[in-house]
DNA sequence: CTCCGTGCAAAAGGTTTGCACTGGT
DNA sequence: ACCAGTGCAAACCTTTTGCACGGAG
């Protein structure tokens, strides 16, 4: 059930599914930056995506890649991802989970526990309407903590 | 014990030594945003700091505002929030505590809870270093679920 | 007196927008 | 054909940087 390829594809399908339901055209842009990030653990920027997909599209503007992410956000296909950093990062996935993040480069892992699956809701249900909830942890990851390598 | 305005000059207090032990000037600035910042339940963004100390003195350059802040972050004086937004927001509260975030408008509540603050910490020592936690609920403030005056 | 901080202005990113044109459906 | 998407370039916003001056210790 966890197969990587199989379930890259059913979200694809899903999202070309979502966008042709809204009468969104389905460019080769929109497919080629569905196959880079749906499935993606690296909680990528922008800028991230662009870089990988340019290559496969000439002339691809940032603009396109910038747009097409915040449709994926407004379809409730993608989230920003909490982050401290100055810029925006994306999650494709849409379930309960949570993350690790690295404060020496700022990478961040994604973190499975039934346990923390199963925090309550605040208690303040008139002021704040809560649909989900993430755990973020912080500290260092491996790579930052090998005296060799170190980033910063 | 809670209150607020013993609680920030005690805090204003820690952070005037923690610059002066290590040889750090106390200017005008630094106080100035010291007593913006110390105790703000805003979580505050670089701009929302200068916004209001700007008029307090004549001047005041963005750059200060910018360094200074960091200088706090670098001296564990205060910390980066993790926010799903393009800007860098800061929170002054450095004890284990949670967030409530709107969605809609940004903005974020602290939220108190002795449960959530005894989550185990993840089991994965050898590759990540946990050093704290958050809980970050997504929803919707009050105000923004609000008919009139919604924000976008 | 010695650093470090500050202001200024420019630069560097990251992100958004207006417009003419292309391309899905 | 129609409507949305795209590329381009400019604009915009946030954050960083180099340098000369001024102020805290």
């Amino acid at each position: 059930m966890s197969n990587p390829a199989a379930e890259r594809a059913r979200r694809k399908a899903a999202a070309e599914h979502a966008l042709r339901s809204r009468g969104l055209p389905l460019t080769v842009q929109r497919r080629r930056l569905l196959e880079r990030f749906l499935g993606a653990k690296d909680h990528p920027t922008a800028e991230m995506i662009y870089r990988d997909v340019a290559p496969l599209i000439p002339g691809l503007s940032h603009a396109t890649v910038y747009r097409t992410l915040e449709t994926l956000v407004d379809l409730g296909l993608a989230r920003r991802l909490p982050h401290p950093g100055g810029d925006v990062r994306y999650d494709p996935r849409l379930e309960r989970h949570h993350h690790l993040l690295c404060e020496a480069c700022g990478a961040v892992r994604d973190y499975a526990s039934s346990r923390l699956d199963a925090l309550p809701f605040p208690d303040v249900s008139a002021a704040f309407e809560t649909l989900d909830y993430t755990v973020l942890f912080r500290g260092r990851c491996a790579a930052c903590r090998t005296p060799r390598s170190r980033r910063g």
